[in-house]
DNA sequence: CGGGAACAAAAAGTCAGACTTATATGTCAC
DNA sequence: GTGACATATAAGTCTGACTTTTTGTTCCCG
């Protein structure tokens, strides 16, 4: 699962990293090379380079004479994959949960309008095939195959807007549609209503209506904001 | 302007990381440590560094025995505002630009629809005095002083939702509307349209009129992306 | 002639230690 | 109290030796 795994520097970060995003050190706090170096067993080397990741990442600042200072959360480079998912396994796991679904809301409708105009035949076969898929799979205890459809739906979706800002958001979406089965309480099978809004937004792309295709997609981030009030009001 | 300048491997990260996003090495290209510190007269420490910033952007893959792999443009963290500011700064900047205009038209309209719930009296107050500054800026040349009440106007909007994802995009927006008038066309004095929405948006957000606002927001994302159709059609 | 196992080379990864540089802070004279 | 100066500190840099992983080749055997 975690991507970073790669070499001694990896593990620290994947240590250090989901530290700091949980707030254990508030902004502000100071943390010293040599210690972590030490504390992680490690050389001063790899230590740098983990202090230059969490630096570019914008988590950390390192000056000369100070030490490697933790910034505020609003200095965070919040978009970074790595970021969001040691977020996500966090403790403000809600708060994230919501803010990115917030922000699926925004993009999704409008990235799927671009996707009626662009998406070339391929697309849109894949889109209907996975949408076959989801309801296929929308009966009795199949969450995990579910799962597998809906979050390639949605990357479909985006990928085929042909927008790279929204495609790259298509593993942000599956993040948020993973952790809403395995982590949050999901009831035993998904609402109806959300799968026929996703065939019918297979068949509004394929049939290149745009206009539909966006009231489709804004009524399923709708329905996936209402599921988080229901959960943490 | 250039973030990252601290530090001599801040230095080699501002010509590299500009060359990978400029796409001088085609995706698959494989660079050596070693060389690369050659040909930047610094130690391998260094560029052991610089070669993990890049590795954490998706820029780039290190493996051994193979050398430091430059990835496809469809792995790149496009949200990182080192990678942002390198882009703009390159030879596909019409492209990026029209990328996150696409996005401002998504996020925007709902960021306002957010701020006029959610903004402070402070925020407001603000937004008020900003929407002011543009009218006094708008007309005789005074593009810069105009410019500076734009980014701010938007950025509060964006703050002002209270959604740390869309607050996070105000630097992004900062640039648009930077390049639009310092790079690209830009008429004279600005669309005096514009500025009447930009007015009519603050009365919005302050009268708690979240639909309203949400509108009015589309309109000025509309009219910036036909902007940049008359320009790049 | 084909396939697989052993081997060798190449490049990144790691470490240790010495040295440099910037800078925050304390000290002292005025 | 204020300014200049000295000092200590922690990051920054460099070098060279060593380790580890992986790829590609070679060579043996079926």
């Amino acid at each position: 699962m975690s991507t970073t795994g790669r070499g001694l520097h990896g593990r620290v970060l994947d240590i250090l990293g989901p530290e700091i995003t949980a707030g254990e050190y508030p902004p502000g706090s100071v943390l010293r090379t040599d210690e972590l170096a030490q504390r992680f067993d490690v050389s001063r080397s790899v230590m740098r380079e983990v202090v230059r990741v969490l630096e570019s990442m914008r988590l950390v600042e390192s000056r000369r004479r100070v030490g490697v200072t933790v910034l505020p959360t609003c200095e965070w480079n919040v978009y970074d994959p790595q970021v969001i998912r040691w977020r996500l396994a966090g403790a403000d796991r809600p708060r994230q949960l919501r803010s990115l679904t917030v922000l699926r809301s925004a993009v999704e409708p409008v990235a799927a309008g671009l996707a009626a105009r662009n998406a070339t035949a391929e697309q849109c076969a894949e889109l209907t095939e996975r949408a076959l898929g989801m309801v296929a799979h929308s009966r009795g205890h199949q969450l995990e195959g579910y799962l597998v459809h809906d979050m390639a739906f949605h990357r479909v979706i985006l990928t085929a807007s042909g927008n790279e800002m929204f495609a790259r958001l298509g593993d942000v979406v599956a993040e948020v549609l993973s952790g809403r089965t395995h982590h949050d309480v999901m009831f035993e099978d998904p609402d109806p209503a959300a799968v026929t809004l996703h065939v019918q937004l297979a068949e509004a792309v394929r049939e290149r209506d745009a206009v539909r295709a966006e009231e489709l997609t804004r009524q399923i981030t709708v329905g996936a904001l209402q599921e988080l009030d229901i959960l943490a009001p």
